[in-house]
DNA sequence: GAAGTATGTTGCAAATATACGACATAATAT
DNA sequence: ATATTATGTCGTATATTTGCAACATACTTC
């Protein structure tokens, strides 16, 4: 039953949804970061870097690639992830949009005050 | 065991996912936006415009409370909801930064090709 | 005070997410 | 060929999210 009425919402809106769902763990947040600092792409080395299990962290660079925000590339028996940063770049705007919508409005005081 | 690693995060990235995940839900994507647009706070009027029932949208607004992204303030029968500007531009920046870090790094080619 | 209205809270069912060990697969090396 | 290494997939256990109906609360009105 979950989840059963997201078609009635706007493609925009889902489209940001769909986005914050991927940022919203501390992990992934972690590898697009750690895949943004290192020019070079690596692979399990990933899993290294992280508090997580290997099977875990495979799940969240999973995730991220069924996004297409990172992709993987066989290199023999290692695999290379690096970030699309293209996709990011629209990501970023679809962001920024949301934000100065969000922020233009006048809206609350500084205490809790609303001024209906 | 769920969520038992989140510690070994750092605190931005933390923050990020927190509300990442605070928007990873077209409903309050929407809601945001509905609070956005209508200058004066609606309460429960918000129940009536999405395709949700009326405790569902409610959980939906208490968890966006529950990070300080909106506030209710009660007049009588009714209750104002409205937008933290303040902190909606503080996440804003948050979210800016990350993806001004994200897409700054070369990365991938058009296609799949990966520089490694 | 009784009736009505607007909200929030509780309890429950189903779906998802998180995390990891164990196994499968594929490529390199010996 | 066999062993080793790097990754991904599967199965499983637990936690969280989603969604709603029913109930509780609080304020207004009569």
């Amino acid at each position: 039953m979950t989840y059963a009425k997201t078609a009635a919402f706007t493609e925009e809106q889902q489209q940001l949804a769909r986005v914050a769902k991927a940022l919203a763990h501390p992990a992934r947040v972690a590898i697009i970061q750690l895949l943004a600092s290192k020019q070079t792409c690596i692979s399990g080395d990933i899993a290294a870097e992280l508090p997580l299990s290997r099977t875990t962290v495979s799940q969240h660079l999973q995730e991220l690639k069924a996004l297409d925000l990172i992709r993987g590339e066989i290199d023999g028996l290692t695999v290379c992830y690096c970030l699309n940063t293209e996709l990011l770049q629209q990501v970023q705007q679809l962001f920024t949009a949301f934000f100065i919508e969000a922020t233009a409005s006048p809206a609350c005081g500084p205490a809790d005050a609303c001024s209906c």
